[in-house]
DNA sequence: CGCCAGGTTGATTTCGCTCAAGCAATGTGG
DNA sequence: CCACATTGCTTGAGCGAAATCAACCTGGCG
């Protein structure tokens, strides 16, 4: 997965250039980010950013795939949420004028391109465009989390998974097969069992219910749904 | 609390202004939100918009507190956030484009501005820095949600619950005597139930232990801290 | 080979939900 | 003006789901 020499990113032929908030700058702009921002490559497990540190620009991510944790006073470990190829990530703390409240860490293997605050700060400045972008995306995130929030005291933990396990399916998943799904998840049991805020012995447990239910089958990090019909059903029935 | 005739509202002399995103607007950007602007008021219980509804522009407070809330598929209603005077509502589902996600309701006599979509729409575009104003303050309260989904699974209900009082005597309190602070809370119990995520006999539980414990004592809606250290050391103490 | 982190499983406990009853304040119709 | 419904809040009893505690297994890695 490692770069070959000579590949370094470049945001003109980037690739996922037209599904980041950035395919709004004009051509000069472009160029300028071209010169400033830092292209690296992260393997899984590398960390881009540590929770508490100064924000002093923000990531956007060329492929792979980045987890967004919070480790809270205990130690524990939450996975926040993930990013994909296109997705920019630090804007939040940056914008907020704070520093880094969450970690982010390389799920796969990764390529991230860094672009400096002073870069970015004049950007949103005289580019409206640009922080509409941003102010979407940020609105739609806060919609997102604010259902979080709402399901984990409504619903029970197994509508949770079957919803998680949904979310999971529509970012990993490449083909359905009338109605059948199989896909790899990139995430450790204990990270999904962060997201839907349950402890890892009651992932297991729920894990275990699910294949007795032929909801789902799990082989390490490779799940397969046979029928998503039931998967939905799942969230909203109660059993 | 009702206007008298003649004093409808005026963006110019409009004493929240300065603490509202449009402060940034240029002098001919306020005429233009003046004159499109329209006012009303709002008695305690009155609908602001409807979850549901679509969404035609946003909603600035002048005065009075309105209360965000979310009607569940079993028709439980939970409040979601506040909106003092200065805050503008409405606009999350505005930016998202889609129809609003929750509902407005006055919980004390309120005058709110309607500023219909397209002057937003136009204003947005044309001045960066109002977006950004509405980006830095989504960004803050992203990661505040954040932490309210991540509190509600590591911190049990007292800690919760003192989390809120505090949070609710920073809004409603006007003075502090030597650490101690008395209040009124402009909410039900159901509402301070949901806004922690559990059900109204546990809020009732816990107001009543508070209460033995010394940390609060409550009278109707009336609530008094006698101090607010051992409140903030309930937050983190498991008791 | 032994260690260790991640995962599974079982036994036990506990916290908060559910169900149910009672109470006070407010409202409504005869 | 009183009888009665209604709504919000409190309190108790019992239950159940998930946390906790603990043991054990597995695979990777020094």
């Amino acid at each position: 997965m490692a770069r070959s020499k000579g590949q370094a990113p470049n945001c003109f032929t980037c690739q996922v250039r037209e599904r980041t908030e950035w395919c709004v700058l004009t051509e000069r702009e472009q160029e300028l980010i071209e010169s400033s921002k830092m292209a690296r490559d992260y393997l899984p497990g590398d960390v881009v950013y540590h929770q508490g540190d100064p924000c002093e620009g923000v990531f956007c991510v060329e492929s792979g795939l980045i987890g967004l944790r919070k480790i809270d006073a205990d130690g524990n470990s939450v996975l926040v949420r993930l990013a994909n190829a296109g997705d920019t990530i630090g804007y939040r703390s940056f914008l907020a004028g704070e520093s880094h409240r969450l970690s982010a860490e390389a799920l796969k293997a990764s390529t991230v391109c860094y672009i400096p605050q002073a870069t970015v700060r004049a950007f949103l400045q005289e580019n409206p465009a640009l922080g509409l972008r941003f102010l979407q995306r940020t609105a739609n995130q806060l919609g997102e989390t604010e259902d979080k929030f709402l399901q984990s005291t409504s619903l029970d933990i197994h509508a949770r998974f079957a919803h998680l396990l949904l979310v999971l399916k529509d970012r990993f998943a490449t083909g359905v097969n009338n109605g059948s799904v199989t896909f790899e998840l990139p995430l450790s049991r204990q990270d999904m069992a962060a997201m839907i805020g349950v402890r890892p012995e009651t992932m297991s447990r729920a894990i275990r219910k699910f294949e007795e239910a032929g909801l789902a089958r799990f082989s390490g990090r490779t799940v397969s749904v046979p029928s998503v019909e039931s998967l939905i059903d799942a969230v909203a029935i109660d059993y």
